[in-house]
DNA sequence: ATAAGCCTTAAAGTTCACTCTAAGTCAAGG
DNA sequence: CCTTGACTTAGAGTGAACTTTAAGGCTTAT
């Protein structure tokens, strides 16, 4: 069992961000102590890395909590979260492809201002000859 | 010469959006006509190329204009941009590597479901066997 | 000539994903 | 026992990047 805190340790995720997944239905049903505080189980971590991952991939929140709600109605409920995966996991392709065509060009704009960043040190260069 | 719908159709960015780009000093001193209308030029259109692209790759608007307003300011601000540039590219590619991670934990979570899936159906088709 | 489209400024509204505040409760160390 | 600090809740605030609204006037294409 894990505290708040220790769950911010090992995610890097805020008290304040895991109680606000807690409210918006992402990370659900955690347990409490006599006291009311949340103890954390592993399950409970497996559950937020998957929730980590979508959201890191760009799914929005609200999408996740549907995923998670779809979860909690049963079994019943598995086609149609295969179904979100396999496009989210589509949608993740995509933008990976599109991106890498902008890195492309971003690459080839640095080769091209590096290439006249060169020539201007050099036109700096002629004006002060060498040790002079 | 283009004008604003033109470029809404060529960038897929609105209207409002494109004079909120130039308020912003991304797309700066834009030509207009004499009525005062915005006259979009072919070099307009490759300064937005290079804007977008930084965008998309996740540049925040404020560093663009900042990029933007290093080259207006001349040949001495190249070692800074190509600096800009080079850390973006960096930050890009690290990114893209993260994202390749995510989605093969995506892969594997959706390959999991999709066996939990194939399950399911089976044990749903014993219930009602063939022709019955 | 007239409809459709463009211009301006200024400000309000939206969505997302937090992030922080206030007011109060609980638990461990000295 | 009491202070300190972590916990609770509800709800307000933040920042990014738009998006929309409004009001009113000018321009351009048919």
């Amino acid at each position: 069992m894990y505290t708040i805190q220790d769950v911010c340790g090992r995610t890097g995720l805020s008290a304040h961000t895991l109680r606000y997944y807690e409210k918006e239905g992402l990370l659900t049903h955690v347990e409490r102590t006599r006291g009311g505080f949340r103890q954390y189980s592993d399950d409970d971590l497996e559950r937020l890395g998957l929730i980590c991952c979508l959201k890191n991939t760009g799914m929005p929140l609200q999408e996740i909590a549907r995923f998670v709600a779809l979860t909690e109605e049963g079994e019943q409920t598995l086609p149609e979260r295969v179904e979100m995966l396999r496009r989210h996991r589509e949608n993740v392709i995509a933008r990976m492809a599109e991106m890498q065509r902008y890195l492309d060009k971003v690459t080839w704009k640095l080769d091209f201002f590096s290439g006249k960043l060169r020539a201007y040190e050099e036109k700096q260069a002629v004006g002060e000859p060498c040790a002079e």
